[in-house]
DNA sequence: GGAAATTAGTTTGCATGCAAAGTATATTCA
DNA sequence: TGAATATACTTTGCATGCAAACTAATTTCC
């Protein structure tokens, strides 16, 4: 029986929870300067990109836990990032949508992409690439 | 300017975090066979491979934090798969060693390798080959 | 038309991830 | 040798991730 298969060192899960959790680590500093937990920041780009999604569809985008998105929605109202109104017709459904002050935010997140980047000198836009590919390839079996 | 860097289908950020955080769900069914969770997975990883580390290593070859490896270990002790015993020299040192027990799950965990793998198909050996060089440059500019 | 099933969100309980503070022990170095 | 540092862990407080139970509203279908 080989137990190499059981070694650390070769468990992809394992390098992909070390790079995950390392990446959030390091947009840290930079989400602070806006005063976003990372997760905060997903639920924003989809904002952005959006301007108005059910929390449904929120969900659906991010891959965030229902449970999860309450809180964190939450406190982005709290904030005034964000506002919450129920549907009128469908009275389960809620739509979430940009407060003006969340679409200003915007403007101070579009030079975080490029300064990640910078974080990462190793990783050439070559291999951005096919880590992409690589990972989409994960993303369609779950 | 571009905000299409704000998209949340360009963030590779995005990406690891849902594959990170599928993957360990796909283990979650085969480890409750074994009554692990993720976690306490890869400390008995690391054990299997060691037999006898220190907290410190353990976090490091782990990646774990250590305010959560603490609770993690208790737990483990607790189920009778670690032990945990003071540094003689130097008493600010733990030492962790595997139980009988904890050596005996090794041969219920080997096979979940290749059960993971499967889970998988859309990934070949190549992609898993690819996907751990990529992942290491990412590791090494954290 | 009304019970059963489905959908949209929330709540709860538990297990981390993380930063920062705290404790105990060792080591350094003036 | 004794104060200042450094090391090894633990504790604490907060923010998720996750499963499961729960509520409320809607849709299906007999």
């Amino acid at each position: 029986m080989n137990d190499s298969q059981l070694k650390l060192e070769n468990q992809l899960c394992h390098r992909l929870y070390m790079a995950a959790n390392g990446i959030v680590r390091s947009y840290r500093p930079l989400l602070e300067a806006i005063d976003l937990t990372y997760p905060q920041y997903v639920v924003m780009m989809a904002m952005w990109e959006h301007e108005k999604l059910t929390i449904a569809s929120l969900l659906e985008k991010t891959a965030i836990d229902g449970g999860a998105m309450t809180l964190i929605l939450k406190k982005m109202v709290a904030k005034s990032l964000l506002d919450i109104v129920k549907d009128e017709h469908d009275k389960r459904k809620k739509w979430v949508t940009l407060t003006a002050q969340g679409l200003q935010l915007k403007s101070q997140a579009l030079q975080i992409p490029q300064q990640i980047r910078c974080c990462f000198p190793s990783v050439s836009t070559e291999d951005l690439k096919q880590l992409t590919q690589l990972l989409d390839k994960i993303l369609v079996d779950l």
